[in-house]
DNA sequence: CTTGACCTTGCCATGATGGGAAGCCTTATC
DNA sequence: GATAAGGCTTCCCATCATGGCAAGGTCAAG
């Protein structure tokens, strides 16, 4: 099987099969004479793997713990199932920070009467009405959220 | 005001600045004779536009659009009103897609019992448990999902 | 044998951010 | 005035996972 009909059976771009070879998450594919990538039905298992824990919002990184598990049969599966706790807490720390970006916003364009008018709430909001003295134009920063984590593409 | 106070005063990084700049979502800034970048009151204020939009989940190119209505004296709330409800919509079809994945995650964390053993139901469903039929290797591949847009990281 | 579909590698881009190096400037201290 | 510390400048690189494009080799069907 070619690197095209492996990603059809996947669900893995063949870009992002060469990727994951390039950077160790999968084995190197064996090769024809002419230098084409070869796969069989073990290796798309393993990209269907792949692609399925990216779904469910895995880095590659964790991933690569994952695949090691899956292929350890003598794993334990309170390992398995730290990693996925884990990936829940994550997904739900990014949830509420979101959330709370939403409630604001919410708030905000419920203020704005949206109409022709040029008077508007949110945009005093982001101008810094948050600090409605305005004779100090010096205020501290306002602490950082974290949220920097790159959600996978699904 | 050199670009180190302009930093603290708007709580965005000096290297953000300049790239604010150097992408034009903010005009270049004044410079001394020896070249350092120089900042008023009303650049602050605007850093501070940028930092609190940003904080909000808006990427720089909304922000590119949030900064215009702002300084468009004419402009109509709605207008701004519209930008609010798209962000707010583009946030919740990613919140939703994360509490999909928390969800699916849960169930499968939910079945694995977490002990020593190897058994995992989670480790199953990554490895195609739910193509059960096993004897087709090569299923079409589940459609995907979007999810691509990035968070600004607040 | 041609044509079209497929494969290869390599480079570039994304978006917003941080890191670091090399070198100049400014300020404070002695 | 000299020196040290710290701030500023530009430039390049890295992230993370993904797509796009281009130039060229390969394969299979007609």
């Amino acid at each position: 099987m070619n690197i095209g009909d492996a990603s059809k059976a996947s669900g893995v771009s063949a870009k992002m099969i060469r990727y994951y070879e390039e950077t160790g998450l999968i084995p190197a594919a064996g090769r024809t004479t002419s230098g084409y990538r070869t796969y069989g039905d073990t290796d798309v298992q393993i990209l269907r793997f792949i692609r399925r824990s990216r779904d469910l919002g895995f880095s590659v990184e964790k991933i690569t713990e994952l695949l090691a598990l899956w292929r350890d049969r003598s794993r334990q599966s309170a390992d398995v199932k730290e990693l996925a706790h884990e990936q829940i807490a994550g997904l739900e720390i990014r949830i509420a920070e979101m959330q709370a970006m939403v409630q604001t916003l919410s708030k905000l364009a419920e203020a704005c009467c949206g109409d022709h008018r040029p008077e508007c709430p949110i945009l005093e909001d982001l101008g810094g009405a948050s600090d409605p003295g305005a004779g100090a134009p010096f205020a501290a920063p306002r602490p950082r959220a974290g949220l920097k984590g790159h959600l996978p593409r699904a």
